[in-house]
DNA sequence: TTTCTTACA
DNA sequence: TGTAAGTA
């Protein structure tokens, strides 16, 4: 299929479609007259794929790691033969103990800057009540 | 009409 | 990333 259906069964834009080509996410699998981009279901699944990380904040290496242990001509909706699907799991895994590190760091701060906030008000209140009296 | 490349905002 | 121009 060419790039114009591609877009259209992933959600994914022409502009985004070329640019995961260009930085070696995903290519067309094939050529087809004048040059035409010709992408296959494997293709698609992986463009799939693509846009779900992406989603998830992986960043282009770590696409690319994942990419690339999906072999050609598998579905991914399938069985798990051990390896390929294992990595892929241990990949998603990895990205979530990251994300809850994330999220953790960003608590601490906003705990900090909670604790920055009382500190301050309580600095301005001594000051009202000295000034006043 | 669709796609490709290149370039600009 | 969207969009436009000029092609094939």
């Amino acid at each position: 299929m060419r790039i114009g259906e591609v877009a259209r069964r992933t959600g994914l834009s022409l502009r985004a479609i070329r640019r995961y080509a260009q930085d070696g996410l995903v290519r067309a699998s094939a050529r087809g007259q004048g040059d035409v981009h010709l992408y296959t279901g494997q293709d698609l699944v992986r463009l799939h794929l693509v846009r779900r990380m992406e989603h998830l904040g992986f960043d282009l290496a770590r696409m690319r790691d994942v990419l690339a242990v999906l072999p050609p001509g598998v579905p991914v909706v399938g069985e798990d033969d051990g390896t390929w699907l294992a990595e892929l799991v241990a990949a998603a895994e990895g990205r979530c103990g990251e994300l809850r590190a994330a999220v953790a760091a960003a608590e601490e701060f906003a705990a900090a800057l909670r604790k920055l906030a009382d500190h301050m008000r309580i600095l301005s209140a001594s000051r009202t009540t000295s000034t006043t009296r």
